[in-house]
DNA sequence: TGTTGACCTGGAGTGCACTCCAGGTTGTTG
DNA sequence: CAACAACCTGGAGTGCACTCCAGGTCAACA
Protein backbone atom coordinates (compact mmCIF):
# COMPACT_ATOMS: atom_id res chain seq x y z
CA UNK A 1 0.00 0.00 0.00
CA UNK A 2 0.99 3.88 0.38
CA UNK A 3 1.62 6.26 -2.53
CA UNK A 4 -1.68 5.31 -3.51
CA UNK A 5 -1.78 7.79 -7.01
CA UNK A 6 0.53 8.28 -9.80
CA UNK A 7 3.38 8.39 -7.92
CA UNK A 8 5.72 6.01 -6.66
CA UNK A 9 8.41 7.86 -4.68
CA UNK A 10 7.17 8.11 -0.60
CA UNK A 11 6.82 11.62 -1.24
CA UNK A 12 2.64 11.39 -0.94
CA UNK A 13 4.02 10.11 2.93
CA UNK A 14 1.57 13.17 4.42
CA UNK A 15 -1.50 12.06 2.28
CA UNK A 16 -4.55 11.70 4.94
CA UNK A 17 -6.90 8.75 5.47
CA UNK A 18 -10.78 10.09 5.45
CA UNK A 19 -10.88 9.85 9.47
CA UNK A 20 -6.94 11.76 9.81
CA UNK A 21 -9.08 14.25 7.54
CA UNK A 22 -11.68 15.12 9.63
CA UNK A 23 -9.44 15.36 12.67
CA UNK A 24 -7.37 17.75 11.06
CA UNK A 25 -10.14 19.83 9.52
CA UNK A 26 -12.81 19.48 11.87
CA UNK A 27 -15.19 18.81 9.35
CA UNK A 28 -17.13 15.18 9.19
CA UNK A 29 -16.32 12.29 7.30
CA UNK A 30 -19.81 12.75 6.14
CA UNK A 31 -19.53 16.35 5.03
CA UNK A 32 -16.11 15.38 3.41
CA UNK A 33 -18.03 12.98 1.25
CA UNK A 34 -21.05 15.80 1.17
CA UNK A 35 -19.01 18.21 -0.15
CA UNK A 36 -17.15 15.96 -2.77
CA UNK A 37 -20.41 14.84 -4.20
CA UNK A 38 -21.60 18.19 -4.91
CA UNK A 39 -18.36 19.35 -6.23
CA UNK A 40 -16.70 21.54 -3.96
CA UNK A 41 -13.84 19.27 -3.41
CA UNK A 42 -12.46 17.22 -6.55
CA UNK A 43 -9.95 14.99 -7.58
CA UNK A 44 -9.36 13.79 -3.79
CA UNK A 45 -6.91 10.46 -4.76
CA UNK A 46 -7.77 7.07 -3.82
CA UNK A 47 -5.79 4.08 -2.05
CA UNK A 48 -5.63 1.07 -4.24
CA UNK A 49 -8.70 -0.69 -2.07
CA UNK A 50 -10.50 2.82 -3.08
CA UNK A 51 -10.43 4.71 0.23
CA UNK A 52 -9.63 8.20 0.01
CA UNK A 53 -6.87 10.19 0.73
CA UNK A 54 -6.42 13.72 1.24
CA UNK A 55 -3.54 15.70 0.50
CA UNK A 56 -2.36 19.10 2.00
CA UNK A 57 -3.74 21.08 -0.66
CA UNK A 58 -6.93 19.31 -0.34
CA UNK A 59 -6.58 20.23 4.05
CA UNK A 60 -5.86 23.98 2.99
CA UNK A 61 -8.95 24.18 0.41
CA UNK A 62 -11.34 22.75 2.73
CA UNK A 63 -10.03 24.96 5.32
CA UNK A 64 -11.16 28.00 3.16
CA UNK A 65 -14.46 26.11 2.40
CA UNK A 66 -15.18 26.11 6.15
CA UNK A 67 -14.19 29.42 6.48
CA UNK A 68 -16.54 30.28 3.85
CA UNK A 69 -19.22 28.43 4.53
CA UNK A 70 -18.90 29.89 7.86
CA UNK A 71 -19.31 33.19 6.77
CA UNK A 72 -22.56 32.75 5.68
CA UNK A 73 -21.57 31.70 1.88
CA UNK A 74 -24.28 28.86 0.66
CA UNK A 75 -23.21 24.93 -1.10
CA UNK A 76 -24.49 26.38 -4.04
CA UNK A 77 -22.56 29.41 -4.31
CA UNK A 78 -19.44 27.47 -3.14
CA UNK A 79 -19.78 25.06 -5.96
CA UNK A 80 -20.30 28.23 -8.56
CA UNK A 81 -17.17 29.45 -7.34
CA UNK A 82 -15.39 25.79 -7.68
CA UNK A 83 -16.94 24.95 -11.23
CA UNK A 84 -15.24 28.59 -12.26
CA UNK A 85 -12.06 27.41 -10.62
CA UNK A 86 -12.36 24.35 -12.87
CA UNK A 87 -12.45 26.48 -16.23
CA UNK A 88 -8.89 28.33 -15.87
CA UNK A 89 -7.79 31.64 -15.65
CA UNK A 90 -10.13 33.53 -17.69
CA UNK A 91 -12.67 33.15 -14.91
CA UNK A 92 -10.37 34.97 -12.38
CA UNK A 93 -12.16 38.52 -13.01
CA UNK A 94 -15.27 36.07 -11.54
CA UNK A 95 -13.76 34.76 -9.12
CA UNK A 96 -12.18 37.79 -7.82
CA UNK A 97 -15.47 39.63 -7.91
CA UNK A 98 -17.20 36.70 -6.00
CA UNK A 99 -14.42 37.22 -3.12
CA UNK A 100 -15.36 40.37 -3.12
CA UNK A 101 -18.66 41.14 -2.92
CA UNK A 102 -18.48 38.17 0.03
CA UNK A 103 -15.66 40.04 1.84
CA UNK A 104 -18.11 42.97 2.20
CA UNK A 105 -20.96 40.45 3.03
CA UNK A 106 -18.35 39.81 5.77
CA UNK A 107 -17.72 43.15 6.91
CA UNK A 108 -21.33 44.31 7.85
CA UNK A 109 -21.58 41.16 9.51
CA UNK A 110 -19.11 42.39 11.79
CA UNK A 111 -21.00 45.41 11.62
CA UNK A 112 -24.28 43.96 12.54
CA UNK A 113 -22.61 41.64 15.17
CA UNK A 114 -21.60 44.55 17.06
CA UNK A 115 -24.73 46.27 16.85
CA UNK A 116 -26.05 43.24 18.55
CA UNK A 117 -23.24 43.45 20.90
CA UNK A 118 -24.20 47.42 21.99
CA UNK A 119 -28.07 46.11 22.18
CA UNK A 120 -27.01 43.40 24.29
CA UNK A 121 -25.01 45.39 26.72
CA UNK A 122 -27.98 47.76 26.90
CA UNK A 123 -29.80 44.95 27.69
CA UNK A 124 -27.93 44.06 30.61
CA UNK A 125 -28.34 47.63 32.22
CA UNK A 126 -31.67 46.41 33.67
CA UNK A 127 -29.47 43.44 35.42
CA UNK A 128 -26.50 45.94 36.65
CA UNK A 129 -27.31 45.23 40.04
CA UNK A 130 -28.10 41.99 39.68
CA UNK A 131 -25.29 39.12 40.61
CA UNK A 132 -25.44 36.57 37.58
CA UNK A 133 -26.09 32.84 37.81
CA UNK A 134 -23.61 30.37 38.04
CA UNK A 135 -22.82 29.11 34.88
CA UNK A 136 -23.62 25.71 33.92
CA UNK A 137 -19.95 24.71 32.00
CA UNK A 138 -16.70 26.19 32.40
CA UNK B 1 -62.67 50.13 15.03
CA UNK B 2 -59.66 51.78 16.92
CA UNK B 3 -59.09 51.00 20.46
CA UNK B 4 -59.51 47.73 20.30
CA UNK B 5 -58.74 46.25 23.53
CA UNK B 6 -59.79 46.63 27.63
CA UNK B 7 -59.11 50.29 27.42
CA UNK B 8 -61.66 53.36 25.64
CA UNK B 9 -59.29 56.22 25.57
CA UNK B 10 -57.65 56.67 22.65
CA UNK B 11 -54.39 56.03 23.85
CA UNK B 12 -53.72 53.09 21.88
CA UNK B 13 -53.23 54.62 18.61
CA UNK B 14 -50.30 53.45 18.14
CA UNK B 15 -51.23 49.73 18.20
CA UNK B 16 -50.03 47.98 15.00
CA UNK B 17 -51.79 45.95 12.62
CA UNK B 18 -49.79 42.41 12.18
CA UNK B 19 -49.26 44.19 8.08
CA UNK B 20 -47.69 47.42 9.77
CA UNK B 21 -45.95 45.21 12.91
CA UNK B 22 -44.13 43.11 9.81
CA UNK B 23 -43.26 46.25 7.90
CA UNK B 24 -41.86 47.97 10.68
CA UNK B 25 -39.92 45.52 12.07
CA UNK B 26 -38.83 43.27 9.14
CA UNK B 27 -40.66 40.21 10.58
CA UNK B 28 -42.78 38.61 8.11
CA UNK B 29 -46.53 37.62 9.56
CA UNK B 30 -46.14 34.23 9.38
CA UNK B 31 -43.03 34.92 11.88
CA UNK B 32 -44.59 36.83 14.18
CA UNK B 33 -47.20 34.36 14.59
CA UNK B 34 -44.60 31.64 14.47
CA UNK B 35 -42.82 33.14 17.67
CA UNK B 36 -46.04 33.88 19.25
CA UNK B 37 -47.22 30.07 19.03
CA UNK B 38 -43.81 29.19 19.73
CA UNK B 39 -43.90 31.13 23.22
CA UNK B 40 -41.50 34.03 22.27
CA UNK B 41 -44.00 37.20 22.53
CA UNK B 42 -46.73 36.73 24.69
CA UNK B 43 -50.09 38.80 25.92
CA UNK B 44 -50.57 40.07 22.17
CA UNK B 45 -53.85 42.50 22.24
CA UNK B 46 -56.49 41.92 19.67
CA UNK B 47 -59.34 44.24 18.02
CA UNK B 48 -62.64 43.41 18.43
CA UNK B 49 -62.29 41.30 15.63
CA UNK B 50 -60.12 39.68 17.01
CA UNK B 51 -57.11 40.18 14.74
CA UNK B 52 -53.80 41.04 16.46
CA UNK B 53 -52.61 44.47 17.96
CA UNK B 54 -49.17 44.85 18.57
CA UNK B 55 -47.61 47.61 20.85
CA UNK B 56 -45.01 49.55 21.18
CA UNK B 57 -43.67 47.40 23.56
CA UNK B 58 -43.93 44.83 21.27
CA UNK B 59 -41.97 46.72 18.81
CA UNK B 60 -39.49 46.84 21.23
CA UNK B 61 -39.56 42.91 21.98
CA UNK B 62 -39.42 42.05 18.56
CA UNK B 63 -36.12 43.68 18.08
CA UNK B 64 -34.63 42.22 20.68
CA UNK B 65 -35.87 38.47 19.31
CA UNK B 66 -34.40 39.50 16.04
CA UNK B 67 -31.10 40.63 17.24
CA UNK B 68 -30.74 37.38 19.44
CA UNK B 69 -31.84 35.23 16.28
CA UNK B 70 -29.47 37.27 14.31
CA UNK B 71 -26.61 36.21 16.35
CA UNK B 72 -27.62 32.87 17.04
CA UNK B 73 -29.78 32.15 19.61
CA UNK B 74 -32.44 29.25 18.78
CA UNK B 75 -35.84 29.36 18.93
CA UNK B 76 -35.16 26.52 22.25
CA UNK B 77 -32.82 28.89 23.54
CA UNK B 78 -35.28 32.27 23.19
CA UNK B 79 -38.13 30.31 24.98
CA UNK B 80 -36.52 29.44 27.47
CA UNK B 81 -35.22 33.09 28.50
CA UNK B 82 -38.89 33.99 27.78
CA UNK B 83 -40.38 31.65 30.57
CA UNK B 84 -37.87 32.96 32.66
CA UNK B 85 -38.98 36.33 32.36
CA UNK B 86 -42.97 34.83 32.95
CA UNK B 87 -41.52 33.58 35.80
CA UNK B 88 -40.94 37.30 38.14
CA UNK B 89 -37.38 38.85 39.43
CA UNK B 90 -36.36 35.99 41.32
CA UNK B 91 -35.16 34.82 37.56
CA UNK B 92 -33.29 37.31 36.78
CA UNK B 93 -29.93 36.22 37.51
CA UNK B 94 -30.46 33.01 35.37
CA UNK B 95 -31.66 35.69 32.75
CA UNK B 96 -28.44 37.47 33.15
CA UNK B 97 -26.16 34.45 33.05
CA UNK B 98 -28.11 33.82 29.55
CA UNK B 99 -27.05 37.50 28.59
CA UNK B 100 -23.79 37.55 29.66
CA UNK B 101 -23.26 33.66 28.13
CA UNK B 102 -24.49 35.42 24.87
CA UNK B 103 -22.93 38.18 25.13
CA UNK B 104 -19.47 36.13 24.88
CA UNK B 105 -20.81 33.92 21.96
CA UNK B 106 -21.27 36.95 19.98
CA UNK B 107 -17.79 38.90 20.96
CA UNK B 108 -16.22 35.12 19.59
CA UNK B 109 -18.50 35.31 16.28
CA UNK B 110 -16.93 39.19 15.68
CA UNK B 111 -13.65 37.23 16.52
CA UNK B 112 -14.24 34.68 14.33
CA UNK B 113 -15.60 36.71 11.51
CA UNK B 114 -12.16 38.97 11.29
CA UNK B 115 -10.46 35.96 11.09
CA UNK B 116 -12.79 35.17 8.24
CA UNK B 117 -11.79 38.14 6.72
CA UNK B 118 -7.97 38.08 7.22
CA UNK B 119 -8.17 34.76 5.14
CA UNK B 120 -10.46 35.86 1.96
CA UNK B 121 -7.47 39.28 2.10
CA UNK B 122 -5.12 36.41 2.05
CA UNK B 123 -6.76 34.81 -0.80
CA UNK B 124 -7.62 37.69 -2.86
CA UNK B 125 -4.06 38.52 -3.24
CA UNK B 126 -3.59 35.49 -5.49
CA UNK B 127 -6.08 37.80 -8.06
CA UNK B 128 -4.01 41.50 -7.12
CA UNK B 129 -2.93 41.71 -10.75
CA UNK B 130 -6.48 40.90 -11.77
CA UNK B 131 -9.29 43.24 -12.39
CA UNK B 132 -12.57 41.96 -10.73
CA UNK B 133 -15.55 41.64 -12.93
CA UNK B 134 -18.34 43.54 -13.17
CA UNK B 135 -21.04 43.58 -10.08
CA UNK B 136 -24.31 42.88 -11.16
CA UNK B 137 -26.52 44.26 -8.72
CA UNK B 138 -25.63 48.25 -7.64
C1' DT C 1 -10.14 -18.26 10.45
C1' DG C 2 -13.05 -15.25 12.42
C1' DT C 3 -13.87 -10.83 13.88
C1' DT C 4 -12.81 -6.08 14.23
C1' DG C 5 -12.34 -1.39 12.39
C1' DA C 6 -12.04 1.87 8.84
C1' DC C 7 -13.82 2.73 4.82
C1' DC C 8 -17.04 2.32 0.55
C1' DT C 9 -21.90 3.38 -1.95
C1' DG C 10 -26.58 5.15 -2.72
C1' DG C 11 -30.22 6.71 -0.54
C1' DA C 12 -33.18 7.84 3.37
C1' DG C 13 -33.86 10.61 7.49
C1' DT C 14 -33.25 14.72 10.57
C1' DG C 15 -33.64 19.35 12.66
C1' DC C 16 -34.40 23.87 12.33
C1' DA C 17 -36.89 27.84 11.26
C1' DC C 18 -39.70 29.23 8.89
C1' DT C 19 -43.36 29.61 4.92
C1' DC C 20 -47.38 28.37 2.63
C1' DC C 21 -52.09 26.76 2.25
C1' DA C 22 -57.16 25.85 2.64
C1' DG C 23 -61.09 27.35 4.36
C1' DG C 24 -63.34 30.94 6.92
C1' DT C 25 -64.59 35.82 9.01
C1' DT C 26 -64.82 40.75 9.00
C1' DG C 27 -64.97 45.40 7.38
C1' DT C 28 -64.57 48.59 3.68
C1' DT C 29 -65.32 50.19 -0.97
C1' DG C 30 -67.48 50.92 -5.80
C1' DC D 1 -74.70 43.91 -2.55
C1' DA D 2 -70.58 42.09 -4.65
C1' DA D 3 -65.89 41.94 -4.43
C1' DC D 4 -61.76 42.73 -2.25
C1' DA D 5 -58.12 43.11 1.29
C1' DA D 6 -56.48 41.95 5.62
C1' DC D 7 -56.72 38.97 8.92
C1' DC D 8 -57.88 34.38 11.48
C1' DT D 9 -56.86 29.00 12.47
C1' DG D 10 -54.59 24.48 12.30
C1' DG D 11 -51.74 21.98 9.83
C1' DA D 12 -48.89 20.74 5.85
C1' DG D 13 -44.84 21.78 3.07
C1' DT D 14 -40.16 23.71 2.10
C1' DG D 15 -35.11 24.40 1.85
C1' DC D 16 -30.88 23.83 3.56
C1' DA D 17 -27.06 21.35 5.16
C1' DC D 18 -25.99 17.95 6.80
C1' DT D 19 -26.26 13.12 9.23
C1' DC D 20 -27.40 8.48 9.48
C1' DC D 21 -28.15 3.86 7.71
C1' DA D 22 -27.95 -0.76 5.37
C1' DG D 23 -25.31 -3.67 3.14
C1' DG D 24 -20.76 -4.55 1.43
C1' DT D 25 -15.25 -4.64 0.81
C1' DC D 26 -10.71 -4.99 2.53
C1' DA D 27 -6.64 -5.47 5.64
C1' DA D 28 -4.86 -6.58 9.90
C1' DC D 29 -4.82 -8.86 14.10
C1' DA D 30 -5.78 -12.86 17.74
Amino acid sequence: MATPTTNERPAEISLLTPGQMADRTGVSIDTLRYYESEGLLTGVARATNGHRRYSSNDVLWVEVLRCLRATGMSIDQLRHYCRLGDHGPTTKPERKRILLDHRSLVASQIDELRLALDLIDHKLEQYADIKAAPNGAA
